[in-house]
DNA sequence: CTGTTAGCGCGTTCAG
DNA sequence: CTGAACGCGCTAACAG
């Protein structure tokens, strides 16, 4: 078995360029290494400029890309900064700036696909403008959440909620912050963060038209995380579906497949013929424990997730769901928070729609 | 479950008190609000010196805990500070002090919860020390994860790659610079950058074992990624696999759930009597796939996975598959880039084990 | 075209 | 115990 022997520091191919004391045009000493880990200093704008012989501002400028600069100083001092290895600190450029061209997208957990396919959307996009995207994650604790917006808004431009589990007047805190920030599945009235959401009632009701269409009236809602907004707009769908002729009961339960398949049990003392979950993660954890009870889904039970993530489709038997729109959201959100960054005025942006999908684990109630 | 919550944060309810214009004594007017996007002006450190009448060396030290202040003036700062919602600027103090409690960690692929396992255990140790961690996503492409890399590295204090997808020689760069990197699921001699893995090949044999011992001879092993260091160990176990009389006979695919879907038709070509694959998700793929082909798991074909995700024990039937440590994976590395970041001498960091579960997806081979 | 200078917000000597 | 002054690395006037 190799055994992974944590090396000893070896060498950097990076040609460790020692600056001797020629820095004599300035007084600046190539600081003493003091650092615990380092082997190389750190070159700066200095290093180069004293490297290429030519004042720091022209190195800026070469930098930045400007033209305002003699074709043969700004090919010397490419070169020297191609040589050292330079490249501009970042956080000297935001402290100056006030700009890092970063992102931040915190979400309440990374574990739930559904989430990350929203990050990727906003993550290719961001990409794509050259922004960089740092994604935190609030382990569904409302206050950390709050405690990580605020560090995190330090040192980026702009701030993605996605799904946040803080109380209205935490984001009504965060909306006064001087940077833009948007928020994804979530609405709050009077908070003045721009917001972007699907319309989860409307996608409750085609669930619940659909089940009744299949002759089901006892249903179970088994809940997500109650400090969920897209929880409440959906729980909240199952008082309209008695227009359908449903009865819906609500479970709590949560947001995640353990969650899902603890919450079985209490369902089935209900006596329901469907079952509709919060999402897709808590009805892939039902649909192991009613197995666990022996109970066949669809025959015996029906049942739904939401979002359609993607192994919902490769579930056995595939789950029925309603889709929710992860890229667009993604890249409709990036769409808003770069607006707001370029403090152009914000175009109204639609309610999008989770379509219906139906698949393998709903059937027409056996009589 | 108890939410382990150490941090008391009593933020203060931060009423944003107008700072009137009484900042005569210092030259500095709070800047005209030229910002695109803002409400309220930035509150620095000299916002809340001037407003209590003390140096911004005073402010400094009370905000740093310091305690050669006398207690009124320290009093009298903390409140001028929590009553204006000052916080020191994390992005001066990274500038100046060269740290900035965040520690980054990038990952070829946020939607394998394998990984975000991992990162969920480093996030829970570096909460507890204080840090803060941002994630970072590759998207499987090895540029830009160099990119990704030498970017964040300049406002992180530590760097963990999780199974890095780029070429020894770019890890061997990101070594010299002066900031710790540890790495995770990958061992690369002479590169002088920490690793920390789990013993893939000694896991693999233990399911090949147990596939012998259930009567498999032919065998088909669905790889991973090609970039994958621990799809290397896992495939190259298949030779030594030979030992225990079986046949491996390799089948590319990947490491998602797609993959494994569509990998299956060619795997069935080879006529098996057992699928190994590169990972849970695979598995969980083929599985689906090995469904739709007629074929019951594990009847007609065992099926393995490797990892253990959450839903591989949900998953009909469950998933044999070897369990991979991944808690301990991400609070270890963390302790060790801990060490790094503080100078310390590292400790010599064990291979950790995957230990093999056995569930439903895996049975004696039907004559 | 180019160099000098003044800060961005903060921590830290160094005098008092 | 306290404040003035310097500098982290960089950009943006402002002279020349």
């Amino acid at each position: 078995m190799a055994h992974t022997d944590p090396d000893p520091h070896v060498s950097s191919t990076g040609v460790a360029v020692e600056v001797t004391s020629r820095a004599q045009p300035n007084t600046r000493r190539p600081k003493i290494d003091g650092r615990r880990h380092s082997v190389a200093q750190p070159v700066t704008i200095r290093s180069v400029a004293d490297e290429a012989g030519v004042s720091i501002a022209t190195v800026s400028r070469v930098m930045s890309g400007q033209t305002n600069v003699s074709r043969s100083r700004a090919a010397l001092v490419r070169e020297v900064a191609g040589r050292l290895g330079y490249t501009p600190n970042p956080v000297a450029q935001g402290l100056k700036s006030g700009s890092f061209r970063t992102v931040a997208v915190v979400v309440p957990n990374l574990s739930n696909p559904f989430f990350y396919d929203i990050i990727r959307g906003i993550g290719l996009k961001a990409q794509a403008a050259r922004y960089q995207m740092v994604v935190l994650d609030s382990n569904e604790d409302p206050d950390k959440e709050v405690t990580i917006c605020r560090d995190v808004l330090r040192y980026s431009d702009g701030l993605l909620l996605i799904s946040p589990r803080m109380s209205a007047q935490d984001l009504q805190q965060l909306a006064a912050e001087d940077k833009p920030v948007v928020m994804v599945n979530r609405a709050e009235v009077g908070v003045g963060i721009p917001s972007l959401c699907v319309d989860n009632s409307a996608a409750m009701l085609e669930i619940y038209g659909h089940l009744s269409g299949l002759g089901h009236r006892k249903v179970v809602y088994l809940a997500g995380p109650s400090a969920s907004w897209q929880n409440d707009m959906r729980q909240a769908a199952g008082i309209q579906a008695q227009a359908f002729g449903l009865e819906v009961k609500v479970v709590p339960a949560g947001g995640t497949i353990a969650t899902g398949y603890k919450a079985v049990g209490r369902a089935l003392e209900l006596n329901p013929t469907a079952i509709v979950c919060f999402n897709d993660l808590s009805a892939f954890g039902a649909l192991a424990g009613l197995k666990e009870h022996g109970i066949m889904v669809p025959d015996d039970i029906s049942l739904t997730g939401f979002d359609d993530i993607e192994f919902s489709a490769y579930a056995a038997p595939s789950l029925t769901t309603a889709r929710n729109p992860k890229r667009e959201l993604g890249q409709l959100s990036w769409t808003i928070i770069e607006q707001l960054m370029r403090g152009e005025k914000l175009l109204p942006t639609p309610m999008l729609t989770a379509e219906l999908i139906v698949r393998g684990s709903t059937a027409p109630v056996r009589r």
